[in-house]
RNA sequence: GUGAGUGUAGCUCAGUUGGUUAGAGCACCAGGUUGUGGCCCUGGGGGUCGUGGGUUCAAAUCCCAUCACUCACCCCA
């Protein structure tokens, strides 16, 4: 195949068979944050290279390697999003969201771009929904977070999923904490593995996430996280949790739950899934207090998620759950006499103008071969036309269900076609 | 960036120790009823066997190179 007619790598084409199951997704998101009082929110899709830079975190993987920046006509810098929660937080600050009403809870279904190597779920450009609750630091608008992510993927019909929750506290007591973290492995420095020992000195925390046995058997006595949370974080945390219990969600405190956004304080949450491959995250998400006043925008804290619908229509093909079409025709106008195109358009179109949506054969095929069409079409309905009785101004209304077939004057059609569709 | 695997029809794949014009199922088209679908039957179109080179009387099959794709690591949705 030749080079121009392929989809870049990492790119998908969203086919007209597939786009039922968006529809069906994007529906029942919109509904569910519709429930809980969410306003849609559609930014640009490129931004000012710095807004990334300064929101994500110079050092995090995304912005230093995974961003698809370009220079524009001017010598801006620019980077198509890799994330939406700053370009969110951005709009938030522009509009001055912040002094129409204290909380402002907005969500958005839309692209993003990352530069990966691709593999399962994972595409270079990916779909997200999400939701964020900016000028709340209750637990209780951690909880919407969580609930309003989990009833998305519940309402679609998702079953092996998991919910993982942790704290990661204050950035003061997480500074604490990490030198208490880099104190211990200090003894253990030589025995880690070449990669935990490069992550000592810029991801300590990452180390929790090494596969190898020796950084396994350290790591098991290491100190946690938890144990060092300030008052404040513990207890908001535990307030989430009994919450998630009350609403008999089970979940499951991960205390090495670290994300790799560096604007995270307090809690962070992710909902895995066992359906799909390696890259089993569907959601993932948590809160940021400071990173509307990071961006030059007043204090105010923030809490959010993001969902990947890609990943989500994975794990929902491999539940086996099935979405059916977006769209079929109604009716379908077949022609007896083959060069009488003109007749079954006149037909079609008053079908169409009654807002029934109809089909015609437009290639002169035999009644067979229109029928084969009319029946892999699934339309209910089949107008003949052209046979013996339009002598006498009818036609023959076919129902495709039960088989069994009228004769129709022509000018009755659309009346007895929209009588018959729905009742 | 690193590692592994796979490339045969639109799709899913078969192709035995290298041996005639490269196959099947599905899909597509036509016919079986010169006015009618779903099942069935018959026929048809469609392939430079990823690409380039080599070995051989002979290569989809063996060797080398190259490209593409996939999965995994890293990290993330």
């Amino acid at each position: 195949m030749s080079k121009v007619a392929k989809a870049v790598p990492g790119t998908k084409d969203i086919l007209p068979e597939e786009i039922g199951a968006w529809y069906r997704i994007e529906k029942l998101s919109r509904k569910i944050f519709s429930r809980y009082n969410f306003r849609e929110i559609r930014t640009p899709i490129f931004e000012s290279t710095s807004l990334f830079s300064r929101g994500i975190g110079e050092e995090t993987d995304i912005v230093s390697k995974e961003m698809y920046t370009f220079r524009d006509k001017g010598e801006d810098l620019l980077t198509l999003r890799p994330e939406m929660t700053a370009p969110v937080v951005r709009a938030f600050i522009e509009h001055s969201m912040y002094s129409q009403s204290q909380i402002t809870k907005l969500f958005y279904f839309a692209p993003m771009f990352r530069q990966e190597r691709p593999q399962a779920g994972r595409l270079r450009q990916f779909h997200q929904f999400g939701a964020e609750i900016l000028g709340s630091s209750s637990p209780y608008s951690d909880c919407e977070i969580i609930l309003s992510a989990a009833g998305i993927l519940k309402a679609i019909g998702l079953k092996d999923l998991t919910i993982k929750i942790n704290s990661l506290g204050t950035p003061a007591s997480r500074e604490i904490y990490k030198e208490k973290l880099r104190l211990y492995l200090n003894d253990h420095l030589t025995s880690l593995s070449p990669e935990s020992q490069k992550r000592y000195h810029t991801n300590i925390l990452r180390i929790f996430d090494s596969k190898e046995e020796q950084d396994k058997k350290i790591m098991a006595g290491a100190p946690l996280l938890y144990e060092y949370l300030d008052e404040e974080s513990r207890a908001e945390f535990n307030l989430v949790e009994e919450m998630l219990s009350s609403r008999g969600i089970s979940y499951q405190p991960d205390y090495q739950l670290v994300r790799g956004l560096d604007y995270y304080t307090k809690t962070t949450f992710e909902i895995i899934s066992g359906k799909v491959g390696s890259q089993s995250a569907l959601c993932g998400g948590g809160r940021y207090d400071n990173l509307v006043s990071d961006l030059g925008g007043p204090s105010v804290p923030g809490v959010g998620f993001a969902a990947g619908v890609e990943r989500i229509l994975l794990a929902a093909k491999n539940e086996g759950i099935v979405f059916g079409d977006a769209i079929r025709p109604d009716v379908y106008i077949a022609n007896l006499k083959r060069d009488d195109s003109a007749g079954s358009f006149r037909v079609a179109q008053e079908l169409r103008d009654e807002d029934i949506s109809a089909e015609m054969d437009i290639l002169g095929r035999s009644m067979k071969a229109q029928m084969r069409e009319a029946n892999k079409l699934e339309v209910s309905f089949v107008v003949i036309l052209g046979g013996d009785e339009s002598k006498d101004g009818n036609c023959t209304i076919k129902n495709m269900k039960n088989s069994s077939q009228e004769v129709v004057p022509l000018n009755q059609i659309v009346i007895f076609i929209s009588r018959n569709l729905h009742g």
